[in-house]
DNA sequence: CGTAGCTTTGATGTAGGTCAAGAAATGTGG
DNA sequence: CCACATTTCTTGACCTACATCAAAGCTACG
């Protein structure tokens, strides 16, 4: 309220997110927190977008976490990703018109609903913005390779080490983790559904990464007791999360 | 030779597979055509394009069959797809700057090299090979996202009968193959790769699906026996390589 | 025609699944 | 602020799908 009305900081986690991949100006700012304006709450467990869905617009999340997952014929889940503050949701099915899986609040949510034609009057006016954004979609897409390596190849203790240590890296930067841990909402079930693994198994790996004073993971607290060790047990390179970004728009 | 120089059929199996997703015209095809020019062969398990890259041009498979994996710390390898004529080759190292794995022939291949520039060119000559182009993108990975679903839930027997299922599927919009079955070059431990499975099991597995007279792989053919036997083994529903394509370019 | 890669088969081991039940935590209504 | 309900966590006994290791037969190719 003080001052011009020009934005020079983020104001919000997707702007965050965004300034540490490449410097935005006031005016990318000022952009960004337009298109994060129409901001809504979502209950926990009832989807936000769902499969087939042929949508116009997207999602950011301001708030809380959600789960992107396909369901089998089986009746069993496979969670593809998560999504936290600053993440898209539903971009792909912007740029693609396309849904191919499900979205769900694992916690409550606000997030800010962004349709094309926002999206891609944003990138208009900063075209800066469509390359960080796309930055951002690629970085999904090298996650989502990510997590089909940790499935084919990794064990069940790398797989879970693995699934804490990415977590952190992306919370940090959206300054919702520091050194020593962060708040997860997960439950051992979710991360059971994304890491190919019963809840029962979950819970004896985490048991035993915390008897290895590696990292606890208790009442919705992340602790890294030891987090060169836990990288070494994950064998987690985050060469994934930080790679260049696209320079065509 | 014969006639006016202007394309009106698919000549090529990327033309072919485009022209299952939408109608390209006869000036499309030209375009096309240009692109998919500069021809050259690469040889079985020599790398075309490796991790880390920031590569200005993309590959078309014209003829020959290619994986794109991702090498653990720990020496294992995880397959995350195969690319089979019409198929990219690092389309994303191209839009997005960055390669996060590394591509291989499985066979010999013949591909052309494609530059950054000569694919926007195209582009916006025909801004439908655009959509098109992105389609294809996007039907990638929708690709990984389920073979993500298969390592994360499904069997060994599923997984097996999916792959063969899906590469049918994909093979035949190039006419590469038929209701019957198709060649297929690739071994065993490829498929182990692929699925996160060893070479012994895929072998035991291909056993029992022979032994069960739902699919013959021996020789390099793949047989269906059992189509519809095969499909309800696997789970496999089609909807993933069939979605609808990008209206934005 | 020998050697290297691929397939096939067998014997044995183990990571992680399944099923079940009790303990903690969390939430809800009064 | 407490009683009750629900979800989540934890632990145990048992089981199975797949891995591991090993070796033999097959192709193919230089």
């Amino acid at each position: 309220m003080a001052g011009p009305n020009i934005r020079t900081l983020p104001d919000s986690p997707l702007a965050q997110k965004l300034t540490a991949f490449m410097a935005l100006s006031a005016g990318d700012f000022a952009v960004l927190s337009n298109i994060h304006r129409r901001r809504r709450p979502f209950a926990a467990g009832v989807d936000m977008v769902h499969q087939g869905q042929t949508n116009q617009s997207t999602y950011v999340i301001a708030s809380g976490w959600t789960c992107s997952y396909k369901l089998l014929p089986s009746g069993g889940r496979q969670i593809v990703d998560f999504q936290i503050p600053g993440d898209f949701v539903g971009l792909r099915s912007v740029l693609f018109r396309t849904m191919d899986h499900n979205v769900q609040p694992v916690t409550a949510v606000t997030a800010s609903e962004v349709t094309e034609h926002e999206l891609l009057d944003a990138f208009q006016q900063t075209p800066r913005l469509a390359t960080a954004v796309l930055w951002a979609a690629s970085r999904d897409e090298a996650m989502v390779v990510e997590h089909l390596v940790s499935l084919g190849r990794r064990s069940a203790r790398e797989r879970v080490a693995h699934l804490l240590l990415e977590l952190h890296a992306r919370l940090r930067l959206v300054g919702l983790s520091d050194k020593s841990g962060f708040a997860c909402p997960l439950s051992q079930s979710l991360m059971g559904d994304a890491l190919g693994l019963t809840k029962s198994h979950v819970n004896r790996v985490l048991g035993d990464l915390r008897k290895r004073g590696l990292a606890t993971f208790q009442n919705g607290q992340v602790t890294f007791e030891d987090y060169d060790g836990l990288v070494a047990v994950a064998g987690f390179d985050r060469a994934y999360l930080d790679h260049e970004g696209p320079l065509l728009a």
